[in-house]
RNA sequence: GGAGAGAUGGCAGAGUGGUCGAAUGCGGCGGAUUCGAAAUCCGCUAUACGGGUUACCGUAUCGGGGGUUCGAAUCCCCCUUUCUCCGCCA
């Protein structure tokens, strides 16, 4: 959501922005939809004055006969005012429908382009490996190391859920431990959220949880979902606060399981664990002042790439290209992992600046030095996305007797440096 | 899950149909007094939207939504949430 007034007086310039994020929403509807609802706002509100204007009349004691009068006038401006009221809900919603769906605005540096081929390789980090052996994919090497076991959970829990075994499921805990102190050292306070929110908030955070296209669980007969991300539960920590620009910024780094339906999501480009129903997620989140978000997407991407380099994973910078961007993000940089089993680079980490696109549906402000009430700036960034993790490190730090390094970094979380072949 | 009691301004807390955007206290801001401070006294002290675009005016908001009424913080219905007690449970 973009501030109204903005939108009205740079029409031309949101066709554009939309267009070059291959967002289909009508602009000259939003306005016009707006204009008719303030019309209607100033009808309303010119008859409720004349509604308290006549009831307060009638206060004192007066003649039967005028008392009636003033009656009969009340009951013609309530019947006015219900009908006005019918017009002023509906033009309102079709308002709000269609004002949802305008995409926030694109940072000056983003590359244009339709899909996440067309996003900029900022630069290379880290030496991929050559192989004296043929490697294994983290499938094939999941099941030699007796780690992950897709068979036993897809019958359990359907397709594209997984058991992590042995020291699969330590090196789990061990990566979120890993990053829980990496960040809360940094000054993000450590939160462990709710895996399930309300469909106000993922709303709020720019998700869609309805509809044919959702990538979202709800759950039966509530408003509430499974949430996808931390970012939803962080974000909606402040939903209809006023902070005050002394709290700001406010760091916080989370842990939450995220569930996605992924629906029509399958082939080998996301088999094993890289696309799965449920995984856990440790992410940053980040609430300051508008001039100072730019710089704090700088500092979340100096974050998740000490992270890599500390676990010795290479990776690649992308600064995403406007057609990838998703509605909330201004700017989005992803970090790409080196997975051996694609013989490609597959996304590990995505860090957003989301301006006041989020704060504005949250109604997230702060008091500024002129004790004006202004929307934040909201950012989130992953730390670790637990099984694309797990599968940087068993496909990349496998050895040719079929074992596999650990990290250094991660020792001390695991309790053991190398995963030894079964006998 | 059951029963009961609540939800009012930054906080505490009155208010059961029109004189209530809301008493009073605390806190905050400004001023008086003082060499200065404390104490005391006086005044001010919510938010959003819209119109004048200055000192103003209007509308809405007393947890949220709906209803009754000429008129609702106040009456009715639904929901949310907090507290207390009981049950169940890791």
């Amino acid at each position: 959501m973009l501030d109204i007034k903005f939108i009205k007086d740079n029409v031309e310039m949101m066709k554009e922005n939309a267009a070059k994020r291959n967002v289909a929403v009508d602009i000259d509807k939003v306005v016009s939809l707006y204009n008719r609802k303030t019309e209607i706002q100033f009808e309303l509100d010119s008859l409720r004055q004349k509604r308290n204007e006549n009831a307060a009349k009638m206060k004192g004691k007066m003649e039967q006969a005028e008392r009636n009068a003033l009656i009969e006038e009340g009951k013609d401006i309530k019947a006015k005012i219900a009908a006005l009221e019918e017009e002023e809900k509906k033009v309102a919603a079709d308002y709000l429908a269609e004002a949802m769906n305008v995409p926030n605005l694109t940072h000056p540096s983003v590359p244009v382009g339709k899909t996440d081929k067309d996003s900029q390789e900022l630069r290379k980090v880290g030496t991929i490996r050559k192989f004296d052996f043929e490697p294994k994919n983290h499938v094939q090497l999941g099941e030699a190391l007796d780690l992950i076991d897709f068979d036993t959970a897809s019958s359990v829990s359907g397709q594209k859920f997984y058991y992590l075994k042995n020291e699969a499921a330590l090196l789990e805990l061990a990566l979120v431990q890993y990053g829980m102190q990496k960040v809360s050292k940094k000054g993000f306070k450590p939160h462990l959220t709710p895996d399930i929110a309300k469909a106000s908030i993922l709303e709020g955070i720019g998700f869609n949880p309805r509809g044919e296209e959702t990538n979202i669980y709800s759950i039966e007969n509530t408003d509430q979902c499974l949430v996808g991300t931390a970012e939803i539960t962080l974000g909606g920590i402040n939903a209809g606060k006023i902070l005050n620009e002394s709290d700001l910024p406010i760091k916080m780094v989370g842990f939450s399981h995220c569930f996605r339906t992924e629906a029509g999501a399958a082939g080998q480009a996301t088999k094993g664990l890289y696309r799965v129903h449920q995984f856990s997620k440790v992410e940053m989140f980040i609430i300051c002042k508008p001039e100072e978000s730019d710089a704090m997407l700088e500092t979340l991407r100096g974050i998740e790439e000490e992270i890599y380099q500390e676990l010795g994973i290479p990776y690649r910078v992308l600064n995403v290209s406007s057609g990838d961007l998703g509605n909330p993000a201004y700017k989005k940089y992803d970090l790409e992992a080196w997975m051996p089993g694609r013989n490609d680079y597959g996304e590990i980490t995505s860090t957003s600046n989301c301006t006041d696109y989020q704060s504005r549906r949250l109604n997230i402000r702060f008091k500024n030095a002129d004790g004006k009430n202004q929307f934040v700036h909201m950012l989130n960034g992953t730390v670790i996305a637990v099984p694309r993790v797990i599968i940087s490190i068993m496909e990349n730090f496998q050895n040719a007797d079929g074992s596999i390094d650990i990290p250094k970094v991660l020792v001390p979380w695991t309790g053991f440096d190398k995963i030894l072949p079964k006998k």
